[in-house]
DNA sequence: TCCTTATAATGGGCTGGCTTATTATAAGGC
DNA sequence: GCCTTATAATAAGCCAGCCCATTATAAGGA
């Protein structure tokens, strides 16, 4: 017996985020970072002086893989956790002057990578997609926050 | 500056993926699943006797992967490795009996789960997206072979 | 036949998700 | 002021991907 058409698209879904964070890995190497390296850093590059509560959240993380993947930046320089003014609990999450160069050539990976991904879909169809991804998202963060 | 189209599609399908893997492992915990794991007997309910070769490049998996679910299954009783008659390296892959109320509660779980996450979109919507989803699947397994 | 190359499976070690639990600090009610 | 509750960050430990390397066996060519 064959697969609904709704499994169908969640296996299909799932191999190709796999295969989308694979090959992310391969080029993301090419600049001696990692995918998820790269995710914080492009979050960091737009908000920059945030907490890590707040960043674990716009980036749908648990705030502990965060702090593993903060710690990681800090040691390679990339990122500074400069203490809170107001809460002595809390860090502000800063670039350093370093993290610049790696910026500019994660910036065009990102757009070559994609670009590779999406060959052969045109804008509408890209536009669309995103549309009713953003949609599944919401339907699944719905269900998850029932549970928790 | 925002990001481009096919960067922000990026983003939307690598949530939506993460989300879906997080709910997947909440619901699969309800049978002492792993998501990962559950994937795997799935497909060794359509494909059973297959060796490990077989089923890690039916699943994209590195073998190596596979080799360590399997380990787990096999621990569990679900899943059986018998000697290949003709090729002494090879093993094949067999269902217990003890895996048939699993897979009848995985199957019920999964439609459940799907019809959650895509509530609101028709079938003619899920139907494109898979065939995009596929497309876009060909277009990376191509990038990825160029390197590999 | 023997030698080389390819293939099936696995070991070790890394990354990055998760859950559950802990510590330090804030904030608010009494 | 004090006590309870909430929040920021972290710790420990698991799972499942990956890469690189290794071992055993097959298969094919000189």
């Amino acid at each position: 017996m064959p697969l609904s058409p709704a499994r169908e698209f969640g296996f299909a879904l799932h191999d190709v985020a796999r295969l989308l964070r694979t090959y992310s890995d391969q080029r993301a190497r090419e600049v001696n970072m990692t995918r998820a390296q790269w995710a914080v850093l492009v979050r960091l590059q737009r908000f920059e002086g945030v907490n890590q509560s707040e960043l674990a959240e716009m980036l749908d993380l648990q705030p502990i893989t965060l702090a593993r993947l903060i710690d990681k930046l800090c040691g390679l320089g990339l990122v500074e956790r400069r203490d809170d003014a107001k809460d002595r609990r809390a860090n502000r999450l800063f670039l350093t002057h370093k993290a610049a160069p790696t910026l500019e050539r994660l910036g065009a990976l990102g757009e070559e990578l994609m670009s590779q991904a999406l060959a052969g879909l045109d804008a509408a169809a890209i536009a669309e997609m995103t549309e009713r991804m953003n949609w599944i998202k919401s339907n699944l963060k719905r269900e998850l926050n029932c549970k928790g």
